[in-house]
DNA sequence: CCTCCTATAGAACAATGTTCTATAACTGTA
DNA sequence: TACAGTTATAGAACATTGTTCTATAGGAGG
């Protein structure tokens, strides 16, 4: 499987990504290593060097993928704004569950010398913007009424996130883990005044 | 500040672990490594080996303590099931903010090649416990109703770490931390039929 | 005071992120 | 087609990491 041609310039990126992101989803950040992923790509490890800045280039990318990719999972947009909430939290724990490895860079895991850099956590802050809108639409019609939009989506936001990471990490005592989830979905619905 | 006298046996294990903790308080897993810990503790790097398995046994360690520090930490017991419910909630979110290290090995991250034992996860599962008995009692008086007392604590507590995980993170977007939260404890108060 | 236990220093190893160098493979142009 | 510039590659090299091993010496108990 070793290539001993060398490997377009415009596939190197994409490469490296999707490698960097099959090992995430397979091993977890441990076998997250420069080598290991420029083996699986097919490229030289110093390809990781040239087109990204080192691993946290890859993690920069990958962090920033996940919240798009995560943004375009909550976007949807039907004329029930109360069936579009349950939908959405349906879609965000579907999000947590088929892309782990994005979640672990997102949020189970801090990887050594990565912190997300300021246009990348704007990416998340348009994500969180998408929750708002929701909310925004559901107090229109009298839902979530008695506080700010923005508050209201960082305590639904919250509470999502709080499932799918016990669940992910192996921390989860409900046996019933999708009824319980559509439990705190419904919840959220009715609690706030 | 290096020792060359040899420290007590019995003052090893709890230096060690006390050291540990300091480093993951202010410098997080990065600075989480042997030699750093066994400096600070005034020891030889070989006595984390000798009185623990590696660093594996350090987190192991800690790991466990978190959780009993939590189980007491959410252990309130007053004649207001209630006013209990919520005390409770606090008290895990300044729980969580007073000890981010012991927060950080319980939930925040995946340590190299440490997963916690059988007997470590038990010790997680009485903390989860605890909530449930706070739920029952509850219910018993007429609260929580229409769900087990088990998933009713699994979505509190879900929220619970969602909200303070995303704080302790820096992706949190409500600008009224205290109040958000509150209100999060009080529409799960109130959103169980 | 002697003996045993064990904490210590230090070397050593593999694996890690990262940098540097020389080479060779591709690309575009004359 | 042939040449020149770009750049992907292989490989060595370095510091840092977890971990193991060995020899030494400090301290406690008889």
């Amino acid at each position: 499987m070793t290539k001993s041609t060398r490997t377009p310039s415009t596939q190197i990126g994409p490469g490296v990504l999707r490698a960097a992101l099959e090992i995430l989803d397979a091993e977890g950040p441990d076998g997250f290593t420069v080598r290991a992923i420029a083996e699986r790509a097919g490229v030289a490890p110093m390809a990781i060097y040239n087109h990204f800045e080192g691993l946290n280039g890859v993690l920069e990318a990958l962090f920033t993928q996940g919240f798009e990719t995560l943004h375009e999972a909550v976007t949807v947009h039907s004329n029930d704004p109360i069936a579009d909430f349950m939908q959405t939290g349906l879609a965000y724990r579907s999000f947590a569950r088929e892309n782990p490895g994005l979640y672990t860079i997102m949020f189970l895991h801090r990887f050594r010398n990565f912190e997300p850099s300021i246009e990348a956590l704007h990416v998340a802050a348009r994500a969180h913007q998408a929750l708002v809108a929701h909310v925004e639409r559901c107090q229109k019609i009298g839902l979530f009424a008695g506080a700010g939009a923005n508050d209201v989506a960082q305590v639904i936001w919250s509470a999502c996130h709080g499932y799918v990471s016990l669940e992910l990490i192996g921390i989860n005592f409900s046996t019933k883990r999708d009824e319980t989830y559509a439990l705190m979905l419904e919840t959220l619905r009715n609690g706030f005044r």
